[in-house]
DNA sequence: GTCTCCCTGTTC
DNA sequence: GAACAGGGAGAC
């Protein structure tokens, strides 16, 4: 599941691959993953130059000459992969852009959640506007400001808050697990119960815990590999993901898994109160 | 604000 | 052969 580190891992492997590439062809597997409609999209994409990859929350933003951005969201199962024209397309294949040398960019996606969206110069991206906060960049006052104020509106679990898009943009279930292990606080806890010194720790959980997966490539607990096939290391590293009733590795008892906010939940309840 | 649904590969 | 995995849109 690409969550930030992820998405940034591929945009970083991908950016000197497609940097001032033109697009060719482009093939469209799956109508209904591409916005707007599967002519259009092709029709416009046609001969633009991809200047820039940017990234916002989980969002890949290709940028093109034209000011256009073209807005990918990998969701659950998406993967980028760099290859020839001419190899065969991988099963679930939804999306291929063809460059006009030998190269190409297929969206392979499983569960054909993900999305490719074309959006215009000037306006602001589809499905970005209302993201909230980048974790990595903002000042830390200003984010903690952000999310005090997001809690003291919220009845529900913190993890809830932690998972919301519009507060805080790229945490998914993995890293909201890791960062509340790590934090010491329980995911079931009322997030407008939660104290001034437990966010303070929760911030620097956050961005301890994106920086040392970003530099371990990210999470491959199931199907993310980077824009060159490779996959990250970070699973290696998590405490309490996928770690159902295994002991904690700070305690020793037994991790117990729920569901918090409509999402698997793995915490200790011992270090986690 | 919270719940449902979209989807298929994997796990029990 | 069912349950489960889950990000986000849309419904409520």
């Amino acid at each position: 599941m690409p969550e930030l580190p992820e998405v940034e891992t591929i945009r970083r492997s991908l950016l000197p691959l497609v940097k001032e590439k033109v697009i060719g062809q482009v093939r469209v597997f799956l109508a209904k993953a591409v916005k707007p409609g599967p002519e259009q999209f092709a029709a416009e994409l046609k001969g633009k130059r991809i200047t820039d990859l940017q990234r916002r929350g989980k969002y890949l933003l290709v940028v093109l000459d034209t000011g256009q951005n073209l807005v990918l969201h990998l969701r659950m199962s998406g993967r980028l992969v760099w290859q020839n024209k001419e190899e065969p397309l991988a099963k679930h294949t939804t999306l291929v852009l063809d460059f006009l040398d030998a190269n190409s960019l297929h969206f392979v996606d499983p569960r054909k959640f993900g999305t490719a969206a074309l959006v215009p110069p000037a306006e602001p991206p589809t499905g970005l506007t209302g993201l909230g906060l980048e974790p990595l960049t903002t000042e830390k006052e200003q984010l903690l400001t952000a999310v005090k104020k997001a809690a003291a509106r919220r009845s529900g679990p913190v993890k809830g808050l932690l998972l919301d898009q519009r507060v805080l943009a790229g945490l998914g279930n993995i890293y909201a697990d890791e960062v509340l292990f790590a934090a010491g606080v329980s995911p079931l806890r009322p997030a407008r119960e939660v104290t001034t010194a437990e966010w303070e720790r929760i911030y620097c959980s956050i961005v301890e815990i994106l920086n040392q997966s970003l530099r371990h490539r990210g999470t491959s607990q199931r199907d993310y590999v980077d824009g060159r096939g490779e996959p990250g290391a970070f699973q290696n590293y998590l405490r309490v993901y996928g770690r159902k009733k295994e002991p904690c590795a700070h305690c020793g008892n037994p991790l117990v898994y729920t569901r918090v906010a409509g999402r698997g939940t793995h915490y200790c309840p011992v270090c986690q109160p």
